[in-house]
DNA sequence: AATAGTATTGCAAACATTTTCATTTTTGGG
DNA sequence: CCCAAAAATGAAAATGTTTGCAATACTATT
């Protein structure tokens, strides 16, 4: 039936102006647009036309109601405007967009407070889906995630009992690697900077690590040169000339690339050589680290690969629900490059 | 009414299952999250508790469906996976979260083609409003947002002439000032390194603001050295190289800040002294220019400023729809920093 | 031309909320 | 302790879709 026409004025075209338009029920409209072969091409056609003259634009909130997926996927990063996640968030947003979905990006600045709100706010929104980094998360977060039973894919740190889908790196490994190269190369006297890993188990395990490979070496010094630094540039160069200027190592292995870009901008400025007289190690292998003169040594974390394999997964289970647990480990890769050499 | 008991099993609690677990009916449960102050204290307690209980968790959907707000704002920027918009993105999303909104992103890797699917897809979700990066649109995507009438935003490239509320600051002048920085300093031969500016109106006002200042210029060198680069580091570093074996020029201006970087690279490689042979001028500032040694040289635009200010202006047209257009032009900063000197 | 089968379409219920209007409860002043 | 006014609550309609089921319109066979 023709709905009532003594309506407000509506802005926004809906099902039934655009069923009206074409002389067919909403059924019909539905159908073209759900299963478009249960519908005769000749009106297929029609509908189309009528599309396009009222302007019809689907509301998807109708179709959630409904039951119908809602097509979003929330991805909640600790931050996106330092470089770390931008090539990971990116990568993922690609995947899913080809897939037709659309990401609703919450950040949440290291506080896991505000993690537990933003999942609550992507639930309201009911995205299908939800990718979050990193393993430590508030026990209220994986409570609710839990009760709600909704797809979660945790991203970015590799653990082989995570609660959920897990894509990701081993960060353990590569703060060991990073730290074994140094050590292999014969450096005794190496001082580490690192995140501040305060809620944050990806720097924890890269230090851990970093301690495990000292821990193996011989002949080498018992205190541990540690310093904390954040994810800043700034910060990381003041930092490290700071241990530079102690005269004490031979060798700065770095928690991240954004820490390693801030060491050789500090190792620079100083004038001290690199590698000649200071090795500089990092982890993370960010885009444009490849390019500094000399250019950075690190271990290579494919964040594109991890968020291109997070996406598949996530899908995955989204289309298949009750499937097992999976848990991807991406691997690593030493990139030795012109910031270290052997140290005799 | 109590709601029929027979149903199939629910994993969602809904308000109607708030509402028999409060004693109450739905039309109460719904009060106390939108009037809140129409409903007795005493009630609204015992509300709170069957939330809880029932792990009830709102259905935006449901809302939508009734006409209020989504609580969603669209932004459409060219990429994430690069430092550019980052910060920006960052600052509009934190601005907007605050007022307890979800920011869906989405990219187009400066393919305006997808710029207007990206845009369906977003008003299929019912966004309450959309901020876009730069002034030049497809015709379609123009026009969807006009028959839409829904709030816009642009962002980043200020135009005193815009279609929608504008934020952002002028390219044409900080083209402009950085070259009349580089003329002033002296510098008659200058080589241009610029994104290519297809589909890219920043970099196409950029690269015109700073003919103008040649145009102003006198005595210098009538035949333009330009070179198109891209926004990659090592792109850049390498057409950068190229531009500086010529050795033709007495300084570089750079389109952006990953130019700019890639320019001080290539002269390290090459061991071309920055500034005493060559000045390196840029247009940005991202976080971690100033860092570099010698530190880039470069006109500032204020990207958290501007992401602030868009989602203030999305903000209040958001609930004003019918306020007059707002354009708000961001001052720049021009910082000279030791990669520019002066010649003679 | 009648029939069975199939392809196409429409009707109406369902989805989870909000809100208007009506009804009930509470409050306070006399 | 009654009454009017105010406060709190509930019933029901409305929002824009999808889909199971029923009805209708074709098609091919005899």
């Amino acid at each position: 039936m023709l709905r009532d026409m003594g309506k407000k004025y509506k802005d926004q075209a809906d099902i039934f102006d655009v069923a009206n338009a074409a002389g067919v029920s909403t059924s019909t409209v539905s159908r073209t647009f759900n299963h478009p072969n249960l519908v005769r091409p000749q009106t297929r056609k029609r509908i189309a036309e009528a599309i396009k003259t009222t302007g019809y634009i689907r509301n998807r909130a109708a179709q959630v109601i409904h039951g119908r997926r809602s097509g979003t996927i929330g991805f909640i990063v600790p931050t996106i405007e330092h470089t770390i996640f931008a090539e990971l968030v990116h990568a993922f947003s690609r995947a899913l967009e080809a897939e037709d979905y659309s990401i609703i990006l919450s950040s949440h600045d290291y506080d896991l407070k505000r993690e537990y709100h933003l999942l609550r706010k992507l639930l309201e929104h009911r995205v299908d889906g939800i990718a979050l980094i990193g393993r430590t998360h508030k026990k209220e977060t994986s409570e609710l995630l839990n009760i709600q039973k909704i797809p979660v894919v945790n991203v970015w740190n590799y653990s082989e009992s995570s609660e959920f889908d897990c894509i990701g790196a081993s960060n353990f490994e590569a703060g060991y690697v990073a730290c074994k190269h140094l050590i292999d190369l014969g450096h005794r006297r190496i001082g580490f900077v690192f995140p501040d890993h305060f809620d944050n188990d990806r720097a924890e395990d890269r230090l851990n690590g970093a301690k495990a490979a000292m821990g193996e070496a011989h002949n080498i010094e018992d205190e541990l040169l540690l310093k904390f630094s954040s994810y800043s540039v700034s910060r990381a160069k003041f930092d490290c000339k700071e241990i530079l200027l102690q005269r004490k190592t031979t060798a700065l292995l770095c928690g991240n690339d954004v820490i390693g870009r801030g060491a050789l901008h500090a190792a620079r400025e100083l004038d001290i050589s690199v590698p000649d007289q200071q090795s500089i190690m990092s982890i993370g292998d960010f885009k444009g680290s490849a390019d500094f003169v000399p250019s950075l040594s690190t271990v290579r974390i494919p964040s594109e690969k991890i968020g291109i394999a997070s996406a598949e997964v996530l899908l995955k289970r989204i289309l298949q629900p009750e499937c097992a647990i999976e848990r991807k480990k991406i691997n690593l890769e030493l990139l030795p490059r012109q910031s270290t050499s052997p140290w005799s």
